[in-house]
DNA sequence: GAAAAATTTACAAAAATTTTACACTCCGTT
DNA sequence: AACGGAGTGTAAAATTTTTGTAAATTTTTC
């Protein structure tokens, strides 16, 4: 999928990149691109910087607060800043405008052969149950039997991944990988923020246990059985 | 492989990833190093950024002329410069020093399950089994026929060495740069401490004998048959 | 520009680790 | 048999690290 809001390139594009053997949808405008690429439908993302409204580093970190969906970047300005920032968010890589089509597509080839083996596309359930909690992956909704708790989307992920591995051990760095997507630097507590306020949140279990049990000097993990 | 000027750091690593199930060569310089990563022995390239006369980058640029093989670069503390470049330039990933071995091991793990071809080590069985004593890697807790023990995490990571070489001698100094990761130097008892904590937690056996025996001047191991 | 969320700061509390100290053991020597 | 040094076990103290969380600050969202 290409998201950008120049038109006249867009359809150079397609038109090139499918008959280079792609299948390519273009959107022009930032949150419709963000819509589309969480739909799972796309292999792989082009993405411009320069859009309208929402610009295209806001429109990756979106995208990637919930989807792991190869993005290449396609910039105007070749500056470094930009580079630095789309990397560092999350993309895979990036391209100065205006570019050779015979490099994008060799880069597109690159990512996807890359992520072949990383997007195993098998879907995950969408909706986790554990003791009284239901947490649903689809509409982002946390229930504790039956009645909904209000939870940021750092703390869904964080619950979330903590239940998807329910009994087994997170570590702090992997956590805070996994839920706020940097590596965990010294003296960065965000990670045990987030986790005491879930924790505030979701309650003990009914009986009064706690549910998220610390291995201090390690990491967390919910407590089953 | 492993390419890092730090002998002591090489030293500890290749320990540590041996005990992992990774087979582990170290140069200490940069052009031996772009050699012997060309050779296409090696799996994967662990390359640190800072090396004398050759620097990272230009090893990084050297390997990946000729060779996709992946590479994980080791940056002294995070500056993003050193990050982006080396990403840029063609690394596969990246992990600030310093660095936890664990993690380490599974940026490992996740670089190499990307690049289909290599197998990766199986990991070690999530449980080890041993007398009355259960082992969980996972979640870190250890049962004594069925109960619960309270260890710390190097209690844990003593107790892990000892029953992983069951029968077999593991010495002080070797027990102290595994659990410790450092040195062991005179005067340092922290090691026999841990040990005695271990032997206080795990009390003996149902027969009643001890399950960790001390060999004078040498280093300690867990008692099997 | 206000509200919400995320992050950082700060500090007390808890826990883990290391150091210290001393008793004890092994073992070769006197 | 007594001596003495090196190595070991471990209690207790000292130190360091880690964690929980309130509050302040910054960033993001709408």
């Amino acid at each position: 999928m290409l998201i950008d809001d120049d038109r006249e390139l867009c359809q150079l594009l397609t038109e090139y990149l499918t008959l280079e053997g792609f299948s390519i949808i273009a959107v022009h405008e930032g949150t419709r691109g963000v819509e589309a690429a969480l739909t799972g439908e796309h292999q792989l993302i082009l993405l411009d910087v320069t859009l309208p409204k929402l610009n295209g580093f806001e429109v990756l970190k979106r995208i990637r607060r919930q989807s792991q969906i190869p993005i290449l970047m396609l910039t105007a300005r070749g500056d470094d800043v930009d580079r630095i920032i789309g990397l560092e968010i999350g993309a895979d890589d990036y391209l100065p405008k205006p570019f050779n089509h015979r490099e994008l597509v060799a880069r597109m080839k690159a990512i996807l052969r890359r992520s072949v083996t990383v997007e195993i596309p098998e879907s995950e359930p969408p909706l986790i149950e554990i003791d009284d909690l239901s947490i649903n992956l689809l509409n982002r909704e946390i229930k504790r039997n039956g009645q909904l708790l209000e939870m940021t989307a750092t703390e869904f992920i964080v619950l979330k991944i903590l239940t998807q591995r329910a009994g087994m051990l997170v570590e702090r760095g992997e956590l805070t990988r996994l839920a706020l997507g940097r590596h965990l630097t010294q003296y960065d507590r965000a990670i045990d923020m987030h986790v005491s306020n879930v924790r505030r949140k979701i309650k003990d279990k009914p009986d009064g246990s706690p549910r998220i049990k610390t291995v201090r000097g390690s990491g967390y993990f919910y407590i089953t059985e």
